[in-house]
DNA sequence: GTCCTCATGTAACGGGTTACATGATTCT
DNA sequence: AGAATCATGTAACCCGTTACATGAGGAC
């Protein structure tokens, strides 16, 4: 086994809904399922030329006047093998690796004002994230019953609880810093005043 | 700037709060962060070889019968101030890549056996996890007061209500599935029955 | 006039994982 | 007898990012 790309995978997943290039993948990433996938053309198009060597795709140039030229990209018998032997093995453990955890983690070596400043940012981020999502989802209600829809709907499902998830987290963080902040400030302004 | 990595800030991080081994900074991320942060061996004696060139870490090492000699790392003034700069920094986004969405997402070409595998068997390992978490929510409840206290507790509570979330949406998930198939039996197997 | 979209590519680079080696001691 | 803990290290390797190059056509 050792290791192999995931990004392969993906790419495998996407070409066995229709042929695309390295450039429609891209797009497809980005527009459809960015919640909990990216790809950058780097390797996109270095493990494209591989997966073809490999036989796992066919290509097919498609001349264009004016722009470089589009290779369409196929998936063959064997890649479709691949993938679906792929998609029955389980899934592999997720590895966690917070930044934003991590400065938090520190964070009595921070002043308060730049904590907060970072949850902050961090709430913003995932709202905005939210409402992307949130408009997904109008659109996706309004398809008509189709093969992958529940699915998209399923993983789209995932971003929301959990987008909304983070989001309380960041409340009850800049709640708890608040408070921890003005009990500090009745401690060192008014520290013997009567009780 | 470039891209610096980031276990270099964590093994700083961790050094910060006391000297420590390569062999102790890898214990130490697996038993108080690992909810948001793990360390390899390799790279971790690679860095902190690489720090002591750099000048991030001081080293003295203590020699023990019958074992290897342990090398105690310790963070120099440089070290620290790399390590504020870097605090002070905004967190990068984090990226987000799943393999299980990935293969949800591509549900309909696998069989509702497996799909329900696959979610169970996630269900199941988060469950493992928030056990864990919660057992060190009830420790960190009964500290006393103390410098690290407040950041611990917030960083586990990110994991606790995450878990949560995810185990909701693999619930939601098995539900909608079952659902599905449901409907499913009914239209195959009743075709053309009384309505 | 400048920015965005379309479209593909390459080279450098490095961060991190995995797998291996070594070996005494202590627990079950 | 065998597994786990303590403790450090190295070498392979590769996955993926970033940054660069190229260039036409259309939008604003």
């Amino acid at each position: 086994m050792a290791r192999d790309s995931k990004s392969k995978y993906a790419i495998l997943g996407i070409l066995t809904l229709a042929p695309a290039s390295g450039y429609d993948i891209k797009k497809y990433t980005e527009e459809i399922i960015s919640h909990f996938w990216h790809e950058s053309f780097g390797n996109l198009y270095t493990l494209l030329r591989r997966m073809l060597e490999q036989g796992l795709v066919s290509s097919r140039t498609e001349p264009q006047s004016g722009k470089p030229n589009r290779i369409v990209y196929s998936i063959t018998e064997k890649g479709r093998h691949a993938f679906h032997a792929w998609l029955e093995q389980p899934a592999a453990h997720e590895i966690l690796r917070s930044e934003l955890l991590l400065k938090l983690f520190f964070g009595n070596q921070l002043t308060p004002d730049l904590l907060r400043g970072h949850l902050e940012a961090f709430r913003t981020w995932q709202l905005s994230i939210l409402e992307i999502l949130q408009a997904a989802q109008k659109e996706l209600d309004s398809e008509q019953e189709n093969a992958g829809l529940l699915f998209r709907k399923l993983t789209l499902r995932r971003g929301l609880i959990m987008g909304e998830a983070r989001i309380r987290w960041a409340d009850e963080c800049l709640e708890a810093l608040a408070e921890e902040n003005h009990q500090n400030h009745e401690v060192t302004n008014v520290p013997t005043a009567g009780r």
